[in-house]
DNA sequence: GTCTATATCCGGATAGAC
DNA sequence: GTCTATCCGGATATAGAC
């Protein structure tokens, strides 16, 4: 209605917003339509099934990493560049029980549309590609330390955030800071300096 | 119908496989029904609610979680105990994309009753509280090496379970493994041995 | 591009017979 | 304790006016 008012757009926001709260089978087009003061069937013109909108964000979210991984290879440093992607993870702790995407797909996968799964297991390909190459790439620079198998360690590490994320919604977001302290002392620990 | 049959059992049975598969919004009683060849209206005669089924559950899961605590208070070794938790995870791992209680009652946290909320909580609070005492225990003893608070590690150690099963869905049940094998190589680390 | 109105379906739930 | 029959509400979705 308003110049400038890109509902696809609004309609793509209050989506995310839901889908990280509730789940994809938990939000319904009314619950859109009402945060955003329009009918239901303006949101079928945008995205004509739900499914259509669906795969929309996380296509907006593979983008979205893809952009983000390209701002992030400016800071030399490995530490630097992980701790980037931690900040994320906060953003959706501090938002207040909002897990992050991959957690909410993966739980929900086996009751998600087959389109869907597909967009998702490529997120998290990219994800941990991206994990990867920066912890060895830390690891040859010596700003991260850990030992075993880096492909290893990056599930360990994608699975620590987007577990600790849940964690928080039930046992306090104190429980995801702990997660996040955690890791990096231990990646950021010479093994040099022993136990206490 | 057939003597000894005690179908209260085999819906709460066929419910926690379909829970820890498609979640708790994503089945019905319908699925249950068609699954123990019986009709909808039977089980709202053992459970008349579905939040009454959902709170059943998760005393169930408590009650169970408290018996085996019992049960490996055997093991005098923290390590054994811990790895006898982490199989627990594996024969979810190894029934294929199954992930676990806590995983599907944290992700639909704000979609689930407030009474399956409060369960969630004691549960969730159960299992780290045993957790830390089983860390503790081993840094004591020596069978478990670990830097930072036991209760951080604690943490890190659930999430990084609760997460490799959700990712081991989209991405293949190795990852889960990898994540299994890495958390034990860090934990038996002695860290008097270096890096490779 | 957004509306009203409506269709369809499904899940949760109840009443009452057997 | 399980059945048949039925109700209700919510969610996805479509048709057609504006």
């Amino acid at each position: 209605m308003r110049l400038g008012r890109d509902t696809r757009e609004e309609i793509l926001n209050a989506a995310e917003e839901l889908l990280q709260r509730r789940g994809y089978n938990a939000f319904s087009y009314q619950h859109i339509a009402v945060q955003l003061g329009i009918r239901n069937a303006a949101i079928h013109y945008h995205f004509p099934g739900k499914e259509d909108l669906g795969v929309a964000l996380v296509k907006r979210y593979r983008q979205r990493f893809r952009d983000w991984t390209d701002e992030v290879a400016r800071l030399s440093n490995a530490w630097d560049r992980l701790n980037a992607h931690f900040q994320t993870y906060v953003e959706y702790a501090v938002a207040g029980s909002k897990i992050c995407p991959g957690g909410v797909l993966s739980s929900e996968f086996e009751a998600i549309p087959e389109v869907m799964r597909h967009e998702a297991r490529l997120l998290m390909r990219e994800i941990f590609e991206w994990l990867i190459e920066t912890l060895d790439a830390g690891r040859a620079q010596g700003s991260l330390n850990f030992i075993g198998d880096s492909r290893h360690k990056a599930v360990e590490i994608g699975a620590a955030l987007q577990g600790s994320l849940q964690i928080a919604r039930m046992a306090g977001e104190e429980r995801f800071h702990q997660v996040l302290q955690q890791l990096a002392l231990e990646l950021r620990h010479s093994s040099a300096d022993s136990l206490p």
